[in-house]
DNA sequence: GTTCCAGATCGACGGACATCGATAGACCGT
DNA sequence: ACGGTCTATCGATGTCCGTCGATCTGGAAC
């Protein structure tokens, strides 16, 4: 890994004919890349993007104990997704007693939707 | 699982009072959700983003040749990436003689856009 | 046919993940 | 203090994933 590549590998080819234009493409986002990736892994699983839909169409907090019986795992498994959905700074939590309470934090998804609305075509 | 489960957990609470007002959200898109799941998979290696990144900036054909430089992974690792995006409908290929030329497919991102974008606040 | 090259596939390996039951922790009523 | 309820964490388990080197495929040039 981390080889000095030469970002122009035309190299010789058999006719000498190149396969396309170069595409020389600079690593900008590479840590972007990183961050809008983990927002897509987090909504990668049916439950946790079901999980999100839920909360944001809620508007709103939503108490755990009304989240367990919308779906078909176990309180531990939907508990392990929130947190899942917290570390990627997607939901967060309230608690008020003996109940958590959740909700999308607002703009969360704005970056990963941003770069894939963006209209490459035009 | 498959537990005959009731919709309003409500139960009997240390003092009767509820959690919070029952959301009761039907399974409306269980299969849909599954389907946008995929794509947010596809999507949730920062590798696969940036691969989609450049196909799409490029809004043309890419041949593989021109993205091996770019990573610092081997070549059939990205072709594995390609495979995997490939199967979840986001790209697709054409071979032309000794090279194959990858492309976005139209469309393949917009129903993921669509519910990211949606505006649950309004 | 033979040789070379681009790309895909294979097999293996280490790490991450989804899932569960059991348990711990926090909190409320009595 | 005690028992009950909601949620988080733990430990285990089976599966999936990213990565690599080695190999296969099929096309081009000689």
């Amino acid at each position: 890994m981390s080889v000095d590549l030469e970002l122009t590998p035309k190299a010789k080819r058999p006719n000498g004919q190149p396969c396309c234009e170069p595409v020389v493409y600079p690593d900008v986002e590479r840590e972007q890349a990183i961050r809008l990736a983990d927002v897509a892994k987090a909504l990668g699983d049916p439950i946790r993007l079901q999980l999100v839909d839920v909360l944001r169409k809620h508007a709103g907090e939503v108490c755990v104990c009304e989240l367990v019986p919308l779906f078909d795992i176990s309180q531990p498994t939907l508990s392990h997704h929130l947190k899942r959905l917290r570390e990627a700074g997607i939901v967060a939590s309230e608690r008020r007693g003996l109940w958590a309470y959740y909700y999308v934090v607002p703009g969360a998804l704005g970056p990963l939707a941003a770069w894939m609305g963006d209209d490459h075509d035009a």
